[in-house]
DNA sequence: ATTAGCTTTGGGAGCGCTCCCATAATGTCG
DNA sequence: CGACATTATGGGAGCGCTCCCAAAGCTAAT
């Protein structure tokens, strides 16, 4: 298959190289037999367009770069990240346009990674995950290169930067009210990381909750957890000696970790300790006990973080949005509040 | 941040295009003082090369792509994908590639994504995931293309193609027949789906470690899963009548619902019925019973399918190459046969 | 000092596309 | 049926880079 090019398709045709573009890009300004002669040689040929010369000629890339960077490296132990991949890489299908994949492992990659994206000429936009303080460096040589930006999860400094969150402070809140409602009387939390700003936010919720019910903060009942499963369950074990009946976990995952740190220990899930989590992935519903957990769409996440950055190449970049979607509080078996049928 | 291009860098380097671009590339023929000079007005403005107008002058756009077929659309309810994208990525900003990331949800989109993939000047080459007989489609056209081509997976018609894989059917044999030694009578087995190169293989070592040990292949012991945690529920629920004292899951996923559903019904791992899985991503040792397993190097997958793309790029298509990688049998909790310590 | 043999540098052409403008073909109306 | 508006078409220039070849600058040897 020889590599032809609009000219080729042109002599074909017997019209001239702009009309065969003309033709390509669906502009009217064709007579119909043209089109059709030319289509009919270009579906013989299996001509297609060079994507190079495209961009060079239109400055536009119509790819998309998304970013995970060194502060989620454990990219994959938490299902959230493929899930987001997962909506990203649909949405981008859907406007046609490629997604360019950019995991950072390590400070040496990040250096390499970033003079890779900020290079013209390869991406149109970029969407970053971000969440965690050391993200910062990365929005901010964005914003410099003046890269169209969407960031997923509230940013640190978020005053120019469009980003895509939930109001995770009340999304938590409605958690642990749950549970105070459902009689707990010593609600445990393992936190996201406290450099993070959803470590942060799930936090402040938690206070906020038991707060207005009227009870007091028990610093003995809140541990920082990371966001593995492993580290859920560690922090499970340093909470056990203060007795929780109930534990508010800031990541689903976290919280089967914690899960089965109760167990070992020889607790009854939701009998003698109740368990909340967050995200509502699969993994939820995978274990043995059902999960309670807010539901936070994910999938809906990357789609609408795609949907924003195309407009923002496409008419310019408007002032910076700020979406907030909603979530939804799940209740299943691991809670105790569930209705026996 | 103005668009610089090399003419600018030239000259206000006060030298030609040439030189600037030689600089860049690290050509050897510059004067050491011109070549710094050039350094210091590169460094200054920030000056990055446009990455499209060297694509289209190279024929080289330093992009490999990933793709993941329809039949994986399921893509990342087994976080054998995200492992495996895991690998790719860190290997391609090893190389200095771009990695593009393709996720085929449906049939509508697989045509769009095909002739996005095949058009020239976006990929220099293709990694496909494979496994399932629908996957032979593309792998036909990135051939028919004369696109370099990597597939993760023996696929279907293998002989013109290059692949990495394990040997599958010895990894279950030597799963199957650890369960015959430790003194399981009734093995099951719940396979992966039967259009698929793993399922077929796994179910042919499972028969061939029985057959070995002079055991008779018992059909109600066999059921076809679809490498999703619910199929594996499912498929323990229909093997239950058969009264299986031990199970090989053709992957984790499936053996933890296999092992939720033996619990389900009453059962005790592993003193009424043993499992092993396949693949050891980190969900085997989240369950409450750590996984028996058979250890496959997925990131190591994505490493070397990278590395071969890269030399077929560069050096030219070779002869297809079939790499075989080991595999381990990790014993653990659930089968029974620990040494207790 | 002159010439041969290097190394270093500059500029043209080309990669394959789009866009603009000029020209050619067509259509419309009095 | 000619004058004009309208629509189709062709070709040049340019996007920013690399590569090639020729010219210029050096070095050193006769």
């Amino acid at each position: 298959m020889p590599n032809l090019t609009l000219e080729d398709i042109a002599i074909l045709a017997g019209v001239s190289r702009s009309t065969v573009s003309r033709v390509v890009n669906g502009h009217p300004s064709v007579r119909n037999n043209v089109r059709k002669r030319v289509l009919n040689v270009i579906e013989s040929t299996g001509y297609s367009p060079n994507a190079a010369a495209r961009t060079l000629a239109l400055q536009r890339s119509q790819t998309l770069g998304l970013i995970l960077p060194l502060s989620i490296s454990i990219f994959f132990t938490d299902p959230y990240y493929p899930h987001l991949t997962k909506g990203i890489a649909q949405a981008c299908n859907q406007y046609d346009y490629t997604l360019a994949f950019f995991l950072v492992n390590s400070k040496d990659e990040e250096e390499k990674i970033f003079s890779r994206i900020s290079r013209k000429g390869l991406l149109d936009g970029v969407i970053v995950q971000s969440g965690q303080q050391g993200d910062q460096e990365i929005i901010g040589r964005m914003l410099d290169a003046n890269m169209p930006l969407v960031v997923v999860g509230r940013p640190f400094r978020s005053d120019n930067v469009s980003y895509i969150d939930i109001d995770n402070i009340n999304a938590a809140r409605n958690a642990v009210s749950h549970l105070v409602r459902a009689g707990r009387q010593r609600i445990a939390t393992i936190t996201g990381p406290v450099n993070s700003t959803v470590g942060i936010d799930r936090k402040e919720g938690y206070r906020k909750a038991l707060i207005e019910r009227g009870r007091e903060i028990d610093e003995g009942l809140i541990r920082e957890g990371d966001f593995t499963e492993a580290g859920g369950y560690y922090a499970m074990q340093q909470l056990l000696p203060a007795n929780p009946d109930a534990v508010f976990a800031a990541s689903d995952i976290m919280a089967i970790g914690a899960m089965r740190a109760a167990r070992d220990a020889g607790l009854h899930i939701p009998e003698d300790i109740a368990f909340v989590g967050f995200d509502d992935l699969p993994i939820a519903t995978l274990s043995d006990i059902q999960l309670t957990t807010i539901r936070q769409p994910v999938v809906s996440f990357g789609a609408k973080a795609v949907e924003i950055l195309i407009d923002m190449i496409e008419n310019g970049i408007t002032p910076p949005r700020h979406i907030i979607m909603d979530t939804e509080l799940v209740i299943r078996d691991s809670c105790g509040t569930k209705q026996k049928k």
